[in-house]
DNA sequence: CGAAATCATGACGAATTCATGACAGGCCCG
DNA sequence: CGGGCCTGTCATGAATTCGTCATGATTTCG
């Protein structure tokens, strides 16, 4: 997954850029300050910068200046106003592209597209969950069993998501008809079956589940 | 040596240019309106081009978006006024600066060498990505299997770049119509008919794909 | 022990999801 | 202006998947 570091010191801004960005799948990070932001990028870079031009201590355009000196990760400067001289400044800091507030979520997506395009950072490899002798790619649509790929479905697929992003730990039958298929309400053997249907094809022994095991009475965990 | 088209009607203003470019060492192309400046784009790429904002017909502003749309040459646009407006549209719509009329050279000769550096450590880390016996080379903008080029339309270059850039991550169909068609909204079945043409062309066994596969219910993916 | 609650699983029709061929409009080129 | 290529839309059919139900097994608890 993607990510993103936002360095902006108005927190509503800042929160909201976050929360769109998380809903557009990246993950991120946040800072209020240039300094702040500085260090979480030296210490854990991120694959795009966002930049607030207006910063309390050091400004934007220093921050991608020293940002731009440390490497050449894709920087996208925001503007309070869309004054030429602003955006002139940053873009020769080192900026790669900027956005002007209020910030529309599509285009600064599409530009962070745009940029990161040009900059091809380098393909990581895909994240794995693995239990046992399970692994769960949840990028590439994929589970492997012993190596070998397993044909799931949508709905198991994103049923074993779920419990995988909650290892260890029970679900009820609710909580997964809510998160896996968005129904408030709906019949709760729905998820038995699918479970059923799952063990099918992750577990050895599907009557004595090692993994994908029910927990009586209050529902459904993967475990290692 | 580099190449610059420069796309300007005027014509002093254009032969200026032009004569002051070659003092520079640039191997000058010269096109009064957008729609020769295209063409002569397409036949034979430039390494930067100039584009006047005001242009008889096909204006500045879709100029650089058509330009944006074929590759990602560094674009630089020329305003006549230096009006926040223009210069914030012509930024949108693809240019990775602008000059203001009258133009210094010096400072339009900076400019350029800026942007192009932006551009080429950018675009350089790239090498051919290769997934088995297929090879893409998106500078190239060209495809080879088995060592041997095939024919891609634009359309599934763009598609196949995509998918390319997220190796062995499943894109969903709705990902693809935004980043490859720039659509927010479409009909879905549209990634189906392109990715159906493109494995008849990469694909040794198009109906079993090895390399570009479905994922049902989630979308598409390249893997090696 | 027996009843009630809880869970597993097979079957089946309906609905979804994909692949593919056909086709018309647009664009470019000769 | 005519032909060829590219693109997007549509329709069709095949294959897969989904949700429901019924039945039977297992566990809990009075």
């Amino acid at each position: 997954m993607a990510a993103v570091l936002v360095i902006e010191d108005d927190d509503r801004i800042r929160l909201s850029l976050a929360l769109a960005l998380e809903d557009e799948g990246y993950a991120v990070r946040e800072a209020p300050t240039a300094e702040e932001g500085l260090i979480a990028q030296r210490r854990e870079p991120a694959d795009t910068v966002l930049v607030d031009l207006m910063l309390p201590g050091i400004d934007g355009f220093e921050c991608i200046r020293e940002l731009r000196r440390d490497g050449d990760v894709p920087i996208i400067a925001i503007s309070a106003r869309s004054d030429t001289h602003d955006i002139v400044a940053a873009l020769e800091a080192g900026a790669d592209d900027y956005v002007v507030k209020p910030v529309e979520v599509k285009e600064l997506s599409a530009r962070m597209r745009a940029v990161r395009r040009r900059t091809r950072t380098a393909a990581s490899p895909v994240s794995a969950l693995v239990f046992g002798e399970l692994e769960i790619r949840p990028e590439a649509g994929e589970v492997l069993r012993h190596g070998e790929p397993v044909a799931v479905t949508r709905t198991e697929f994103r049923l074993l998501c779920e419990l995988a992003d909650h290892a260890g730990r029970v679900l009820s039958r609710q909580q997964l008809l809510e998160r896996v298929w968005e129904y408030s309400i709906g019949d709760e053997r729905l998820v038995d079956v699918h479970v059923g249907r799952l063990r099918q094809k992750i577990e050895d022994n599907p009557a004595a589940p090692r993994h994908l095991v029910t927990v009586r009475g209050l529902g459904y965990k993967l475990q290692r």
